[in-house]
This record gives C-alpha cells, structure tokens and sequence, in this order.
DNA sequence: TAGTATCT
DNA sequence: TATG
C-alpha cells in the first residue's frame, strides 16, 4: 500500500548525517546533558509526567509543568542557563531552514524504548514563519503527522538515525507525534533509545 | 488568561 | 504563569 505524498512545508531528509556525523552529534549531545540533564516533565494543571525525558541548549528552552508551556532561559532543575547549541546543529539550521535569523532553542528529548510522544502541534513559538528542523539519533521510530487540525487525517512513517525532517510553511503548525520506538533498531547509542533534537526559531524577527 | 506534547 |  502506497502512502499519500508528504503534506506541503514537509522536507524529509534520509540520511543527512553519515554514521561519523552521527557520532560527532552524539558527542555533542553527550557534553549539552552533562551541563544540562534530562529531566522528565510533566503535564499542566495534572502534573502527569512525560514518557520522554527532556534537556535543551540555546537561549531559550522549552519546558514544560504544571504551569503550563513555555521558553525560558534556565533549566528548570539546576537553575542555569542552557549550554549552546553546538556548532554542527548551527550549520544544519543554515543549509535547510530558509530563515535569516538563527535558532533560539535546540529541544533534546530522550525516548526509551517505551517512550510515546502524542499528537500535538508546536506552537508557542511567535516566530511561526520560522521552520522547525528536526534530528534523529539512535533508534527509529514511527513518527505520524497530520494537518492543522486534530481531527485531519494522518500519515505515518519510519524515522532513522542521521534523518532530518523539516516542519515549515503550510505545515509548521501541522499535528505530530511519536507512536512508537523500535528497540535495537541501532548501534548509536549503546545503551539504546533514540534522541531527538528539535531546532526552533523562538521569537520575531531578532 | 486559557489550551496544552498526559492518558485509554 | 496557575489563575480564582
């Protein structure tokens, strides 16, 4: 059975990073998590936590508690800001974002191989003209995305290590989310699990 | 300044 | 940024 092209604004990118890229990024990560550890958050008003663990580097980060959603400039656990977006993630953001201002927040989320990530729409950015760009690492996943709508049908697809995926133009606020890990699905990460960065654009213009 | 990436 |  064939699936429906990409929606429009969707950019899927196989195999972006090589294995030794992957490597370097890994590395890089590696050194943003000592300075910044995941953390697992957890919903507004319920406080339920998240399956995935999370950290960010940039300016800015994304959290998220009972408060409600939101960036701001220190972890949330250690009261520091976040470390700097490395270099690598920088020149991705140049090659495939089509934005003249750079990123403000890199989102580092953490799946283990029970880790889900439901349906939902990135939006507390005000810099929606601004693509989300995002990396994967370590095991694939099915990734599903949507329309702008909740109710809008989806489509699903594998996810792999080294892919980058791009959410702009008409489907920057589309619906997306992760239905499942698959476990042992690569030899990156040593321990397993995947990691996925998200590169945001925060606010506009800069 | 009112919804939410939780969950079945 | 809980919040009524």
């Amino acid at each position: 059975m064939k699936n429906a092209p990409l929606p429009e604004g969707i950019r899927l990118i196989d195999g972006w990073f090589d294995r030794d890229g992957q490597v370097a990024l890994i590395a890089a990560i590696r050194a943003v998590v000592a300075e910044a550890p995941l953390y697992r958050p957890e919903m507004p008003r319920t406080g339920k936590p998240f399956s995935v663990r999370m950290t960010n580097c940039g300016p800015l980060g994304w959290v998220s508690d009972r408060a409600g959603y939101r960036y701001q400039p220190l972890h949330p656990v250690t009261g520091c800001p976040w470390p700097a977006i490395p270099e690598v993630l920088l020149a991705l953001w140049g090659e495939v974002a089509d934005y003249p201002h750079p990123p403000e927040a890199c989102l580092v989320n953490f799946y283990d191989e029970t880790a889900r990530m439901g349906l939902h729409r990135d939006e507390d950015e005000a810099a929606l003209d601004a693509p989300v760009v995002s990396v994967s690492l370590g095991d694939s996943c099915l990734f599903r995305i949507g329309g702008r709508e909740r109710s809008d049908p989806t489509r699903s697809f594998r996810l792999a290590s080294g892919d980058v995926f791009v959410l702009g133009g008409p489907s920057r606020l589309a619906f997306h989310g992760v239905d499942r890990i698959y476990p042992g699905s690569s030899t990156l990460l040593e321990r397993g699990g995947r990691i996925n960065l998200t590169l945001r654009r925060v606010t506009s213009p800069g």
